[in-house]
DNA sequence: TCTGGGGTCCTAGGACCC
DNA sequence: TCTGGGGTCCTAGGACCC
């Protein structure tokens, strides 16, 4: 019954293909508009129409950091994410530094408005746009605080819908979810769909109930509907109905696609490819021969063919911490910042309830070598102490060498619950009474066993992998050490469990 | 592009086991 | 023991994303 009109018409080359009995689904990429800034405004009146910079190392007054978000009228001036701060300050002079007595002071109107990143605030908006997004989706991957994807193929559907103003007697059955207004619709097809009329609602209510702006792409999967979103940035709303996606990709440059960066940008132009369209076209085995196998996949991306399902986002696979520093050899000074990235990197562990199996550091050499170091452990931990004197030991290699950047980090994580005594029988440790976890390190009651008992742990991952499944991992945004840190039970990597 | 911070996934080589 | 292949784990690095 979902029969899915296509709109855009004609029969694409390898679009469809053998899964032409699949029904169409209906997928949006909801993406907030210059979200930092968005959330600024919002207990902000004053920055209403300004050019407004939110810097991350960013103190009111200085020009250290870098942007982390440009509002559109900033970008303007040539701000953009990720610029240092001083450089911006160069386009965009501060508003405070545009002083009327001096005639060498800026011209307000050429100034903005520079504010620190307050992640805590932000996570509170984005947090109101996920109950929207709840109400609105039941499938739902959220990428990061300020974009998720939404599969509403069972809420609404490509059919066409009436397409004069009132409600035209069309063959169109079955109650419409949302009124699709008059206004500009976006995007290839002529004729408006329900999955627009959906998606406007979606976008309007975003804006209605947590006061920030969204674009919205809407299209048969996500690779497109990512597309879409960003097709009209700000407050766009782009629809690519079934059978128009390799249409509408095609003039794109490759970079649009998603997954293309700077470097397989050039090499695809190497091969002569600078379009979607190109890339669609182009022989896959070159593509595979130049790429990996990552090379046909976007071509099958440019194509529009794509079907990955939404799936919820999981929960994180690592966590790390790191900060630039004045490139320096001193080893005292390394070791000072590595210490202090373990203890945060480890507290964050100990406050997401995960154990960790794997600590690494990275270092940073002048010009900008990116090196890393490893080590796992026999099973998995929760030892402050432990991430430190790893880290520390990695680093030891790096004594005499120059670096501009630390960082420390522990993965193959592991959130199984730590009272799950039932997993070796074992008691898991002595905090029986203990309350606010002050006890030194806890291990699961596997590894702590195995690292005291015998030496080669090796056997370890046998029976430590594999138990805890997605189910049982689940539950643990809900209990344990989140305790009064409320309301962030989803913090950065929110997993809507 | 003189590069901030937090992530993900992929690849490739070596060790080790059978 | 110069010798075949397959599988898994670990480490390091690269590319990409927001």
């Amino acid at each position: 019954m979902t029969g899915g009109r296509t709109v855009g018409g004609e029969t694409l080359p390898g679009a469809g293909g053998e899964d032409a009995d699949a029904p169409d689904r209906v997928v949006c990429h909801v993406d907030m508009d210059c979200f930092y800034a968005s959330c600024e405004r919002l207990r902000h009146d004053d920055l209403d129409g300004e050019p407004v910079v939110v810097g991350m190392g960013y103190e009111p007054g200085e020009s250290i950091g870098a942007v982390a978000t440009a509002s559109y009228e900033a970008r303007e001036f040539g701000v953009e994410s990720a610029m240092p701060i001083s450089e911006a300050l160069e386009l965009l002079p501060r508003r405070a530094d545009a002083d009327p007595d001096d005639p060498d002071a800026p011209d307000p109107a050429e100034t903005g408005r520079y504010l620190p990143v307050d992640l805590d605030f932000y996570e509170a908006v984005a947090s109101e746009v996920k109950d929207v997004l709840r109400d609105c989706a039941d499938t739902r991957r959220e990428v990061s605080i300020d974009e998720a994807y939404l599969d509403v193929t069972d809420r609404t559907a490509w059919t066409v819908a009436g397409s004069g103003g009132g409600d035209g007697d069309d063959g169109v059955d079955g109650a419409d979810p949302a009124d699709p207004p008059p206004s500009g619709a976006a995007g290839p097809a002529e004729a408006r769909t329900l999955a627009e009329g959906y998606a406007r609602h979606v976008k309007e209510r975003i804006e209605r109930e947590a006061g920030v702006p969204a674009s919205v792409g809407v299209a048969p999967n996500m690779s497109a509907a990512k597309v879409a979103s960003d097709a009209d940035k700000p407050d766009g709303l782009v629809v690519v109905p079934p059978g128009s996606v390799a249409e509408f990709l095609a003039p794109l440059p490759t970079a649009d696609v998603h997954g293309v960066g700077p470097v397989t940008e050039r090499k695809l132009a190497e091969l002569g490819v600078e379009t979607a369209g190109d890339l669609a076209a182009a022989d896959r085995d070159r593509l595979a021969e130049a790429l990996g196998e990552r090379g046909p996949e976007l071509s099958r991306r440019a194509a529009g063919d794509d079907d990955r399902e939404v799936t919820p986002t999981g929960l994180p696979k690592s966590l790390s911490r790191e900060s630039a520093l004045p490139t320096t050899p001193d080893e005292a000074t390394k070791r000072e910042t590595v210490s202090a990235l373990a203890a945060d990197v480890a507290r964050r562990a100990r406050e997401r309830g995960c154990l960790y199996r794997t600590i690494g550091i990275k270092a940073v050499e002048p010009p900008y070598d990116v090196n890393t170091r490893a080590k796992s452990l026999p099973g998995p931990v929760d030892d402050p102490d432990l991430v430190e004197e790893v880290a520390l030991d990695l680093l030891a290699e790096f004594d005499e060498t120059p670096v501009r950047k630390l960082g420390v980090r522990v993965s193959k994580l592991d959130f199984a619950e730590t009272d799950q005594a039932t997993l070796g029988g074992f008691d898991a440790g002595e905090d029986a009474g203990g309350g606010s976890g002050d006890t030194g390190d806890r291990t699961r009651g596997a590894g702590a066993r195995t690292t005291a008992t015998d030496g080669d742990g090796g056997k370890l991952t046998d029976w430590v992998d594999g138990e805890p499944t997605a189910e049982e991992t689940d539950r643990d945004a809900t209990g344990d050490d989140a305790e009064r840190r409320t309301g962030d039970g989803q913090a950065s990597l929110g997993d809507w469990s």
